[in-house]
This record gives C-alpha cells, structure tokens and sequence, in this order.
RNA sequence: CGGGGCGUGGCGCAGCCCGGUAGCGCGCCUGCUUUGGGAGCAGGAAGUCGGAGGUUCGAAUCCUCUCGCCCCGACCA
C-alpha cells in the first residue's frame, strides 16, 4: 500500500472525547472514528488490524471443530420471553419494532437464537457433539460507554455454542474452547491469564475469562504461581481466619466522634489502624435493609454479599433516608451493637478485639468492642474482596492482585437454555435426553484496544507482528527529488510485496520527521528506510519497532531480517 | 440512573465573569525556498459559537428549555 493512496489522517493533538492510552492512539494514528456513544467506525488502517485478529480466532476455532455460521443480529422477542431474559436483561437489551409493531431486540447475544437452531437441527445424540460458532456485531446499551472500542455499545464478538449429549461431554467440549482460547491469545501475542469467574446474567455453572494483562484493565484478578489458583477477585474466596481472637484488654466506652463519618477520618481521630475498625454497611434486603459487617480495611464484594439470604441483587446500598428511620442515624455511625436487622459478618471480622464500631447515634463510636462479651460471637461468612497477600483457598499459596481486561469468556451453561426452550435429543435408548450447553465469547474489537493497552509507549503503538496492520513501512527519504531514491524505494517495495508482506510505502512529500512520527504513530513492526547515502553504499537502515537504535543493513538482506526463519 | 464537567473552522484551545468587528496553535489549499526526527516565508479556504426560545438597539457572552459528549459510581466480550 502506497501511503498516498491510504487515505490515512493521523492526529498531532489527542481529542479531548479520549481517557485511556489505547482510546488516545486509535484516534490519533486513524484506527477509529466515533460516530455516537459507543458507537465507532473502523477506519481502514484499523480494519486491517480487526480483520487479522479475527482470522487467528476463525482458524484457531475451525481447528478445534467449530462450525462457523451467521445468526440474524436482530432477534424476536417470543425466543427472549421463551427464557424469561425479555424481562431480566433490562435496559442492556436495544428493544425495536417492526411495521407490524412485533417486538424485537438487537442481539446482545445469541443463546436463544442457538439454542432454537439446536432444538430443530438436532434430532439425535449421533449429532453430538457440535459446536456452532459466529463472528459477528452486538450491540448491548451500556450505561456508560466509555475508554473506546474497550466498552462500546456495538461490538464485534466471536460467540461460540456447544451441544453435548451430557455433562462429561460439556466438559469436554468447554476443554477444547480452553485449549483453542489459550492457542489463541498466544498467537495474538498478548500477555493474559485465565481465572476462575463469575457465570453472572448468562448463568450456568463452570465459567472462566481469559484477562489480558494491563494496569488500565477493568477486572481485578487474584493469582498465586505456587498452586496455580487463578480467579476474578469478583469470585475469589477468602480464607476463614483460624487465629484465635486476643482476649480484651479495655472496657466497652461509648465516645464522641464529631465528622468521622469514613473508616479514613476514624483513624486519624483515634490513631488506629483501620484493621482495629469495624464497618458496618446497610444494604437493600428482600424483607427491609440487611447489615453486612467487615474490616475496616477490606472491602465488600458485591457478588458475594448477593448470595446472602435477603439481600437484594443487584446489590444497593440503602439510602442515608432509611438508615436514618430504622437505625436512627446516618451512614458513618452504624454499629451492630443493638442492631435490630439481619446482620452478616465477614469472616476476617471473628479475630478482632478492642475494636472500634459505630453506636447507632450521629457523631458517637464505641471504642473497646469485644466479641463474647460486648456483642453475640458471630458465625462468619465470605463478603469481602480478597486482596494482594492473602493466603489461597488450598492455603498453600499466597494471592498477588493484578489488573485485567476479559477479552474472553467461557462458561458451561448446563441445560438452562435447553430446558426452557426444550432442546432435545433421541439418546441411545430412544429417550428425549434435554442438550448440555456451553458458550464462549471473545471481544473481538476489545482486543484491539487490549493489544494496544498491552503495546504501546510514548511515540505511539507497538503491535505485535500477528496483528500488525502492515508488517514493515518503507520510509524513502527526499523521494521526490532524488531519481535513484525513488527507484530503490519502489523496486524495494515490490520486492517484499511479491515476497507476500504487508507493505506500507511512505511516498508522500512529507519531511523525514513526519514520516518516521506517523510510522510510529501507527505502530509498524518493520522499518527501511531508503536514503541516497544508504544507497551509495548498498545499504538500508532497519529499525524494530521495539528497538532503541536503528541498524544498517546490506540491501539484500532486508527481506531476511524482517522474516526470520 | 444519580453526581461533576464540557459543547466556538478537521483537531487542540482562548474569548463568556464585565454583551458591541469571532480569535490563536496545529492541520488543509496555492506559490517559492527547504529536506535524516512533526520546516520557513508569503498568500488563501474554512465557523448556523450544539439547538430552540427569551432579554436587549445589539447575544458566543445574560436567562429558560433542550440535545449531544466526556468524567466519577452499580454491568459485561
């Protein structure tokens, strides 16, 4: 590609729309444009990279026995309300109407679609195992949309569906999507994890997501390298504190604590850590508000304080208003001491002792709390987040925090869809037998802002060689008056083009200084440059993208260093 | 949805408080010079000041309403 015929624009200033690296340069080097909110046009620098990584994940699923298809992108509402998901999946779901004032909805996914293929393809075990798989747009109306194609409302997704005779068979179907996953994100070149997730709106049992690496990623993920364990921090789960509690040392005294409505105020008034505090959140509850109480210095999982009894999902902290009427105080000063509601306590709170809580009055703690004796020794459960240095669930390990971005996700589903919308097979014994399903996405357009999360430093993007928009950008310098210049950058260019290579010529009238900025910019693995004072002594200067000095090469030598055996 | 902020040539911004000729940098077009890290000079094109209504002799500026976008909190590929 001639970069005069690319129609490519790149961007000096960032616009102001851009918050994250990978959002700033996709605008910049011409990757994307916004249309509306979450709603992007890739451009054709940008679709060149879209396509790549869309043929790893066709090929790596080909390899592993799915079977590409397209499904419509806009779905009746009849198979929605068949799994009761018209109601549940809220406002996410893009609702429309046709002519005849049907009811529809732009797909934000396709287990319903699937699974109506299913219950009228397959009529027999012999069938099984299959696995359908779609690369195709989605469209989900965030609440916010935000950081680029990272959280757009339309997004590319590569949706995979498995059909299995029983469990053993999901299992084995769900390891083969691991596998093909995990094949890949290696051939993408990204760092990335697989953790143990939440199985979340879709449902199901085994689920994992597979994270790329970045400090800006969304998710937390808890690992340990010693026993392997892996897991969203969403779902890790805390170990139950078996230390045994200090016996008190200081009476029960009621204090007066003006403005220290946050566990951060208290500690500075009392000169304590917050590990010495208590922290008593008010949450919705299915029978009135429900207290869940932990550490001063953890914080509450929202999955996990769902699963308690009571309480409400989504999980919504109750307002200063009822606080206010059942408890008689506003948030900052609640206690369990005399609290009349259901309460729940984390299990890393059983330890504590002469520790501090609210008192159920404004601007007043109780200081000197001790479990047994000032309030009922609780039993304990699961609420809070696990954080960097706690022990693993095997309790052989140590847990480091990172940050990720879930590019993929794969979750045994079981025979919740399969069941509602009765999706069936003949066994072997001539029995209706209900299907097993599995279903694995990967964020296709995610993933180019991930790569780039991952791969990028001040200049710009640095792509990994398998997405690359063009493997190596030839920079002739003074093109347009230098004759010989001009015959070696073009016959160069030929060259690596019949060699097969993705080839970007730079042969615009631009100075030096423009070209090398926007080959940077846009991020090229390879670079030649063609100079007449190279050429006087048969040479080219390569630089890697990745490398601090350029290089000068014998002119023949080009091709071989750009694609090493 | 709640809270905060911003809408002025393609991009980044100033001007608004205190009403009176719409401005700067980058980019774009033409010409000349220049040519190994985002050139110089000269000339030029391009803006319903997000939209509607109001106040006023006069509104980018003040008032009301509205639309859009971004950021902070509960969702997910």
């Amino acid at each position: 590609m001639r970069f005069s015929k690319f129609g490519l624009t790149t961007l000096r200033d960032t616009p102001a729309e851009a918050e994250i690296i990978s959002h700033k340069l996709m605008l910049r080097a011409g990757l994307i444009r916004r249309l509306a909110a979450g709603l992007f046009t890739w451009m054709p620098l940008g679709l060149r990279v879209l396509r790549r990584v869309e043929k790893i994940v066709c090929e790596e699923m080909d390899r592993a026995g799915a079977l590409e298809l397209i499904m419509p992108a806009v779905q009746p509402a009849e198979l929605w309300k068949e799994t009761g998901r018209w109601d549940k999946y809220g406002n996410l779901l893009l609702r429309m109407r046709d002519r005849h004032d049907r009811d529809f909805c732009f797909g934000p996914t396709h287990e319903e679609v699937i699974t109506d293929i299913a219950r009228r393809e397959l009529r027999s075990y012999k069938q099984l195992p299959i696995n359908f798989y779609q690369v195709q747009t989605k469209f989900r109306d965030e609440i916010r949309p935000r950081f680029g194609v990272m959280r757009a409302r339309e997004f590319i997704m590569k949706d995979a569906y498995s059909f299995d005779l029983d469990q053993s068979g999901l299992e084995q179907s769900y390891q083969a999507m691991h596998a093909a996953y995990t094949a890949i994100f290696e051939r993408l070149g990204l760092k990335f994890r697989v953790v143990d997730a939440d199985s979340g709106e879709i449902g199901g049992n085994r689920s994992q997501e597979f994270m790329v690496l970045a400090d800006s990623g969304e998710d937390a993920i808890a690992w340990c390298d010693e026993d392997g364990y892996a897991s969203n921090v969403e779902t890790a789960a805390t170990v139950p504190e078996d230390g045994k509690r200090a016996a008190a040392k200081v009476n029960l005294e009621k204090i007066e604590t003006p403005k220290t409505k946050t566990v951060e105020t208290l500690t500075e008034l009392l000169e304590i850590g917050p590990d010495k505090i208590l922290k008593t959140l008010i949450v919705e509850g299915k029978k009135g508000p429900v207290a869940l109480v932990i550490r001063g210095d953890h914080e509450l999982n929202a999955i996990k304080a769902c699963k308690m009894p009571n309480v409400t999902e989504p999980l919504t902290m109750a307002n200063p208003e009822t606080i206010q009427e059942i408890i008689g105080c506003t948030p900052g000063y609640v206690g369990p001491i005399g609290l009349d509601i259901p309460v729940y306590y984390d299990h890393a709170t059983k330890c504590m002792s002469d520790f501090v809580c609210g008192a159920n009055e404004f601007e007043k703690h109780y200081i000197g709390v001790n479990f047994g004796r000032d309030i009922k020794t609780p039993t304990t459960v699961d609420l809070r987040n696990v954080k960097d240095g706690d022990p693993t669930p095997s309790g052989s390990g140590t847990l480091k925090i990172a940050r990720g971005i879930e590019v993929g996700h794969i979750f045994q589903l079981g025979q919740s869809y399969s069941e509602a919308m009765r999706a069936t097979v003949q066994d072997k014994d001539g029995n209706d037998a209900t299907l097993f399903m599995g279903c694995y996405g990967i964020g296709v357009t995610r993933i180019v802002g991930a790569a780039i999360e991952q791969n990028h430093d001040e200049r710009g993007i640095i792509w990994p060689e398998s997405i690359a928009p063009f493997k190596v950008v030839l920079i002739p310098i003074n093109m347009h008056q230098s004759e010989t210049v001009r015959e070696v950058a073009t016959t160069l260019y030929s060259e690596l083009k019949a060699a097969g290579l993705d080839v970007l010529l730079d042969d615009r009238d631009a100075r030096p200084g423009v070209k090398f900025a926007d080959a940077e910019l846009i991020g090229i693995p390879h670079r030649l440059v063609i100079s007449e004072r190279g050429i006087k002594v048969g040479q080219l200067e390569y630089r890697h993208r990745r490398d601090e000095e350029a290089k000068m090469i014998a002119y023949d030598k080009a091709l071989q260093i750009i694609t090493p055996s």
